[in-house]
DNA sequence: TAAATAAAAGACTAATTTGTCCTTTAATTT
DNA sequence: AAATTAAAGGACAAATTAGTCTTTTATTTA
């Protein structure tokens, strides 16, 4: 079972910060140098960043010199966009124990704690913007693969 | 996309709360008022309750006066147990952004926030022992179904 | 002992998620 | 303009998860 995001975010999330740092300088990435760089399908990253590319979170260009690329107020954009994006809101609002309603004045059992751990979730997505690891990233203290 | 748990887990824990709230006089839980008391398909929950039968983590009976119960000793199983048996492990240890090896050496970007979050979710899991929510469940103050 | 009842066991189907491939379109270089 | 290159777009396949059904086995009551 996954951890928190579906599989698909999870490489959107590292597609994006990778782009981020690599079009830091203007220049443009190609699918196949970023499907390296995060170990991920070619095919499956290109479908995950085109839906990204849609929904304008990253830019993209066709053609010979085309590739994704973010524009400087694109490294605005906080983590929670690209998951909001992709898997939705559960992450910000779902009951842990998976009642359709679950609310203060019908809480399942866990109500208050998940409540709390969704608020550190979301607090911490909101918080981390896309361009925000690129020196650490470049000096290889974090990585997007293993 | 899910919050955290699959839904097998998340039926997995309402059923075993729904358990141990039903059966902590002693008396013993069929199928059929599990499945309506936490809104599960039947037949599914049946699955569900047999292979937490197989792992000793509830008890059960055939037969006329059968059903599940627990034992007075598992009432101090925690939630921990109940996810480990249906999720195994990832909700402890997995990479946030899935990678495959995410370690202090070589940590994917949300490392050290993620490790926090896992701590606090296992925490919370393994201070929640399953028949902490009796009587709440018994004043009808929690939930296990909408 | 026979009938009734409840879980055990395992095969099967449906839905969702993940991953692959192929054709089209746009941009650039020669 | 033609060749090349890269993403767009959408169909398709594989794998995983969720859910259903049928038969078998164990227990109790009449």
């Amino acid at each position: 079972m996954k951890f928190l995001f579906s599989k698909t975010c999870e490489y959107a999330i590292r597609a994006t910060l990778f782009i981020a740092q690599k079009s830091r300088d203007g220049s443009k990435v190609r699918i196949k140098e970023i499907a390296k760089g995060i170990d991920c399908p070619e095919y499956f990253i290109a479908k995950i960043l085109h839906e990204l590319s849609r929904k304008g979170l990253v830019m993209s260009l066709k053609g010979r010199t085309g590739g994704f690329y973010l524009k400087k107020r694109s490294l605005n954009y906080t983590l929670a966009d690209i998951v909001r994006t992709i898997d939705g809101d559960k992450v910000f609002t779902g009951c842990g124990l998976g009642l359709k309603q679950c609310s203060e004045a019908r809480p399942c059992p866990l109500h208050h704690e998940f409540k709390k751990i969704r608020k550190d979730i979301f607090e911490m997505l909101l918080g981390t913007k896309l361009g925000e690891f690129n020196e650490e990233l470049e000096k290889n203290l974090l990585f997007l693969k293993t």
